[in-house]
DNA sequence: CGGAGCGTTGATAGAAGTCAATTGACGTGG
DNA sequence: CCACGTCAATTGACTTCTATCAACGCTCCG
């Protein structure tokens, strides 16, 4: 748990000696969870905060008719919900795409941290920030940016991410997401997913086999999506 | 500024007399700025974080053909900048709708705080926590929800946020953004939001006259919107 | 062998966008 | 006081994007 959780902290920042000792003493229970499984219910009021050691995880929200919106997809080294650690009464629900190993930290310990480390407390804070981020950035290519150059952007933030946690060879990762899955994160019809997939396929910018998905045109790619990687915040500076 | 920030804190815990000092401590200017004036832009690297006194402000986004998308929308009592704080590199840009008055203060300060304060600093942190909690519930409304449901949605929001700082008045309540400025938001064309409050209105569900917003059937259209209050965080709680 | 799940396809319907023009409210200057 | 300009709201006609419905094929696995 450690070191995935340093990985994605150290690149915001340097970690001093005695913080890093403080995350390794950091109490947690690892667990590991079949696909498709909730780790965390809208409306509960959690005591632990899920921290992503590997496997895809997801937020989403289930709307009335029964539809569904996922509000973003988590990769290994995501501290997936490290927002209930505040928030009362969890406004959406967590859950596993895949397998996941997971490691559950206790708000108690959180709360410690932020007691006695400002600074890590603020590489924390930094890290539910980039969420926020990441949720602007889908606000703003779902409502304008045409299905194509949606998808085009999420893949180009998978990849991005993935590559954070050295979760990419080259221009490839697996992406272990299916159509529809992908068609709740979009705010899309699966039948449209489908279609716009090909069209990225038939142009020659990606190609999607099983889960393997490989960029071939990076570059058209991130124009098409319109993609910009500083709001994941990846350069190491005090803070 | 004090007392605006003291009012948003205090809806989600109780604040120490220590904390009150700090609070009323903070240094800072205040500016009052015409509508549709930038404060921050995207790409920027703020030193100062702003709070907004009064007026209506928003975060906002250019797309390459010159659309705009606007991920938030802030009223009186928001810390809107506080994002900024520890993110380098602004993802969005933050503007005036109507003209405003905004506290600013220096990041100097903040870190200050987040040094001696660990409870301030979690409040704080919740409130950027409640922001992403509101982006995730735009993207659900964006990407599940018909453009009527949507508005509905939008409006209930904004009524209670707005009752929060006092500025409603029973169902009503002033709301001085023109339609062009709510597509923006919502991600539609203007023309299809003039349609659809126009069948808001229809159905008795609202009347917006100038900028006066009343709600006429609360229940109908929080059922509507599927708004539920909730994720705003605003039952005072230990944090 | 036979589901079950996923990807794919075709046909059709519906929601929302675009374009272009009109109306109404205000404010300014002659 | 009226002509004029501006801005926001509104309307109509038409187009485009995306959803829906209903199949069908493939692969994996019990």
């Amino acid at each position: 748990m450690r070191d995935i959780l340093v990985r994605a902290l150290e690149r915001r920042d340097r970690l001093s000696q005695e913080e890093l000792d403080v995350i390794a003493a950091l109490p947690h229970r690892i667990d590991i969870l079949p696909p498709d499984t909730d780790i965390v219910l809208e409306g509960d009021n959690p005591t632990e905060s899920c921290l992503v050691l590997s496997g895809f995880t997801h937020r989403y929200h289930i709307v009335e008719n029964g539809r569904r919106q996922i509000s973003a997809v988590h990769v290994p080294g995501d501290f997936v919900d490290l927002h209930g650690f505040l928030l009362d009464h969890m406004d959406h629900s967590v859950g596993t795409l895949t397998a996941a190993k997971v490691a559950f930290i206790p708000h108690s310990a959180l709360r410690a941290v932020t007691e006695t480390q400002p600074h890590l407390t603020r590489l924390l804070w930094l890290l539910t920030l980039v969420d926020a981020a990441t949720h602007r950035q889908w606000l703003v290519a779902a409502g304008r940016l045409p299905a194509l150059a949606q998808i085009a952007h999420f893949i180009c933030e998978m990849h991005a991410r993935l590559a954070i946690v050295g979760l990419t060879e080259g221009d490839s990762f697996l992406l272990p997401i299916s159509q529809a899955t992908l068609s709740d994160a979009m705010g899309l019809s699966p039948v449209h997913i489908n279609r716009t997939l090909q069209d990225l396929r038939r142009t020659g910018l990606i190609s999607w086999h099983g889960d393997m998905v490989t960029i071939l045109d990076r570059h058209k790619l991130e124009k098409l999506g319109q993609f910009d990687a500083a709001y994941l915040s990846l350069v190491p500076r005090p803070r």
